[in-house]
DNA sequence: AATGAATGAGGATTCATTCAT
DNA sequence: AATGAATGAATCCTCATTCAT
């Protein structure tokens, strides 16, 4: 159910999403978001079923979200490029985003994940998968599996970001270049 | 008298990892516990001041046997051996005891986790730094920060044994080499 | 929306006061306040935030309360007079309201009793001060200490309104007379 | 059930008075007793059928030798002269033996007292009242209720012992002089 | 008799959800 | 639709007591 006050629904995810990202997933109250969200406890079941069900919205809206920002404009770019492209964004997005990914990462091992959810291929996944095909039709990456590969690079964006936010560093040209470089180095044929 | 007995901390422990595996850490509860492990209530807390301080030493306790494990037996070996055979105990470490990997993953992110568990540093990071700082004086190593390829290595490791475990595959012998030789391409100078 | 409720309070205050007069501090149970207040064990927090501030704000309010009844109206009369007035209202008090008499006692020695009810020199002790000076300066009660004097009367008070009580005696005018005849041959100069 | 080993009892007891002394009865716990005692968790059910009767038991005991050492060698002295002397001995112990005195208040009002200590009118009381009874024979204390004489002696004793504690004040001889004059203003004819 | 680990009933508190206004 | 006071099931932890050694 999520009838006309876009803006407020706005406000709960938000609200949702800072309060994560200070106390984690398992300190969330819902009396907590809706005082940082501005309305009533009652209002959070105006638009949402459950806590479960808010919670489910936000990580679908931000996985959407993600990946749409992530591949924005790069198709028909070589490959090498587009991986490139999508590796600095990425790295930004959970570097300046940390909250955000946050949320993502707690949510995905809280008992409040759905089926679906669980489930949930992003999109982001299927066009790097049929990315990779290409490169390796292309001959510069090597013919081994997608999971394989794509184990490679999000396992490794994943944790160097996690130090990079740790350490509060910034995401240069720089420390993208290099260490694109080193998945590049993994996977190209 | 019955003397403190090892053996009914080893069966809460147990008990412990076992049902995080199935629920997760925010399901675990006190009760259910004390009831998988064949003991009262407040047996647990003869043995453990809290909730929070169990779950800290089954942590604690991971940690370190984990690291063990990896290690066992392969220093005087050339590095890239090394390096090998870390990875292979790792990968099988982490998809034949799910259990314990989720336990890990979870308990990180969990409101329990204390501040000393957190700084934590594993033995086995610091094993690891010594032995790529060793292949960066032989030169088959890039002259990287250790955190960029260290991220990489974990990073890696981490998704590419969920991917298995999630599609109940086994860590043959060709599947760890595949993988590592992904890795090392990475990190190679 | 319901306004939080001041005839709740009431009831809560009631129910802590009637319980503990016949079941003692130690007896008292959140669930059985509840339930005799007509409300859910939850609602008890809704107004207090544990069962220690509930006790202390039973205990600050009986105290204000008491101090106010038995004070009422009677300044500007002569001293013995007003000491007198005094002591009837406290005698009849103590032993009209047992539950609140032993509230009061019980929670004195509490393990539940704040830093700031323990320092809280009631209005009472205060007033009373005032005029013992005022008695000494008219040269009818003796040049001592008034915590000497105090201890006198209130001391005596306690134990006789307990005695009263035990004895199911009322508080006749008669009474009232000889009890507060004899505390005045005491400290009458 | 209490056999041979007197000493054990004492330091059981001598736990209890002390414990009480610093935290109160309701925070009494048996295994802190046996601690404080130097003797193991059961060994105290060896004495003791449960924690009820322990503090019974420290209750009588105390009771008895209070009204002992108070009494003391002081019949066949004139009936002035043994109220003196009884009440200098009784502000005395109040005072010196601060935990004590806690120990008898607050058990007087803790869920544990037995229905026989609750009677347990103490020889004091009745050697008090033929104290009082022979003064009033001699005609020199007001033919008034013991009730009403006792009320006024012992509540204001024990009310001035507090405030000697609170201050941290000594029983000097003047002081004992000065508050038993008070008393005696009040109660003789 | 003494020990102290083990027991488990009992009680304070939390928090997602409801519903009267 | 929005509100927020009220609800009560759920859960951690305590501590008097037991009993195998």
């Amino acid at each position: 159910m999520r009838p006309k006050d876009e803006q407020k629904i706005e406000a709960i995810f938000a609200a949702v999403i800072k309060l994560t990202g200070s106390g984690g997933i398992a300190g969330l109250k819902m009396t907590d978001i809706a005082r940082e969200a501005g309305v009533a406890d009652g209002t959070l079941y105006t638009y949402f079923r459950s806590k479960e069900e808010l919670l489910n919205s936000v990580y679908y809206q931000l996985k959407q979200k993600g990946a749409l920002a992530i591949v924005d404009g790069i198709d028909h770019l070589p490959v090498k490029v587009q991986l490139y492209k999508m590796w600095k964004n990425s790295l930004k997005y959970q570097v300046n985003e940390p909250a955000k990914t946050i949320f993502l990462e707690h949510f995905k091992v809280s008992p409040f994940i759905s089926e679906d959810n669980k489930k949930l291929s992003q999109q982001l996944g299927q066009y790097l998968e049929k990315l990779l095909e290409r490169g390796k039709e292309e001959m510069i990456i090597k013919p081994l599996s997608n999971e394989l590969l794509i184990s490679l690079l999000t396992g490794f964006l994943k944790d160097y970001a996690h130090y990079l936010v740790n350490h509060d560093l910034e995401v240069t040209e720089n420390k993208a270049e290099e260490s694109f470089s080193l998945s590049w180095d993994a996977i190209k044929a």
